[in-house]
DNA sequence: CCTACCGATCGGTAGG
DNA sequence: CCTACCGATCGGTAGG
C-alpha cells in the first residue's frame, strides 16, 4: 500500500476475495486463484503461506475496517440518534466500499481455524456491544423510547446494515450514504421517544 | 413425511441440512454425510443421485415454505399494516422452523446449477416484490408514509426478517412470534403515517 | 515463478 | 447397504 503499484500479495488477496465471494472458500482452488493472476498454482507459495493465510487475511482487514468505522466513533460528541445515523452511514460505506471481503466475512468465517475463528466470534460480539450500548444511551437520554429492547434494537440495525452485502450494487442510483440515510429515517422515526406532536394512549 | 417413521431419504436431508449449514456445502464430504448415518459413502447413491440433488431439494423444500407462508396472505383481508406484521410473523417463524435450511438456502444457493441458480433468483424477486407490494398498498390507501420509498422500505423488512437465521436461537428466550412483533412494533412506527397515533397495546 | 510431483481426498460406480 | 475401486482434483512441496 506504501507504492501505488500493488504488491503480488496485495493483488492475490484482490484476486482471492473476489474468488471467495462468487464462489465460496472450498469451492475456490489455487489453481483457480493462480490462473487469474496469470502463474502456475504453486508459484502462488512464493508469496503466501497456504490457503488459510488467504481467508484469514481477508477477514481480518474486513474487521478492522469495522473496527475504524465504528469505534472511531465512540467518542465523538453527538446525541445518540444522529451518532446512530451516522454508525448506520459508515457501516454501509464499509460494506459498500468491500463488496468481496464482505461477503467473504459474513460467509466464509466459519471455515477459519478455532483460532481465527475465536477471535472473529469476539469481534462480532464486540460490534454488537457497541450497537446496544448505543441504544441504552439514546434509552437512558430520553432520545429514544423507554420501552425499547436494547438488543432487539440493536439486532434490527445491524439487520439492515449487514444485510446490504447481499442486495447493494456500487454504481447503482443509491450511494451507501443515501442508503444509510433512508433506513435510518425509517428506523429512527420507530426508535425515537414522541416528543411533540403525536400522542401517548 | 406420510410415516410417522421417517424414510432413509428424509434422513438423508435432514443431515445433509445440518452438515450442510454447520460446514459449507462443498467442506462436506458425502462420507461425512454417510457416517452421521452410520453407513458407507456409496450407499447413500442407493437413495439419491448425487450431491447436488441434495442441495437442490434443500433449498427448493425452504423456498417452498417461505412461498406457503407468505403468498397464502395476499388474499387475507387485513390493513396493510397488520399484514405487513403478519407476514414478518409468518417470515420469522419459517426461518427460526428451519434454521438448518434456511441458512444452506441463504449461503450455498450460488453452489447451484444454472437451472436451480435461476429458479432461486426468479423466487427471490418475487419474495422482493411481494413486500413492495404490500407497502406500495399501504402508501396507497394512507396507512404508510407517503414518501416512503417502498423498494427500500422492503429491503428494510426483508433484512430484518432474513438476517435472522444468523442469530436466532430455538429455545432461547423470544419465539418467532416475539421477534416478529418486536420488530414490527419498531419498523411499523417508522413506516406508518402520523395521522394515526400508535395503536397496539 | 515454473515443472513435476506428492499423498490425500473427492464424488461416484460396479458388482454383489 | 457393503467392498473395492475409478479418474479427477485438491493443497502443498522440491528443486531449479
Amino acid at each position: 500500500m506504501t507504492d501505488s503499484v500493488k504488491s503480488r500479495r496485495e493483488q492475490i488477496l484482490d484476486s482471492a476475495s473476489r474468488l471467495f465471494s462468487e464462489r465460496g472458500y472450498h469451492a475456490t482452488s489455487m489453481r483457480d486463484l493462480a490462473s487469474e493472476l496469470g502463474m502456475q498454482g504453486g508459484s502462488l507459495y512464493a508469496h503466501i503461506s497456504g490457503k488459510e493465510e488467504l481467508l484469514v487475511e481477508i477477514v481480518n482487514r474486513a474487521s478492522r475496517q469495522f473496527d475504524a468505522a465504528l469505534f472511531t466513533l465512540r467518542d465523538v460528541p453527538l446525541p445518540p440518534d444522529e451518532k446512530l445515523r451516522e454508525a448506520m452511514r459508515r457501516h454501509i460505506q464499509v460494506v459498500a466500499d468491500n463488496m468481496d471481503s464482505a461477503t467473504v466475512f459474513f460467509h466464509e468465517w466459519k471455515h477459519l481455524s478455532p483460532v481465527a475463528y475465536g477471535r472473529v466470534t469476539g469481534w462480532r460480539d464486540s460490534i454488537d456491544a457497541f450497537y446496544r450500548e448505543l441504544i441504552a444511551e439514546g434509552i437512558d437520554t430520553g432520545t429514544f423510547r423507554p420501552d425499547l429492547d436494547p438488543k432487539s434494537a440493536a439486532y434490527l440495525v445491524l439487520s439492515a446494515v449487514n444485510w446490504a452485502y447481499t442486495w447493494y450494487r456500487p454504481g447503482g442510483p443509491l450511494g451507501p450514504r443515501d442508503v444509510a440515510d433512508t433506513f435510518a429515517d425509517m428506523l429512527l422515526r420507530g426508535l425515537k421517544a414522541e416528543t411533540t406532536g403525536a400522542r401517548r394512549e
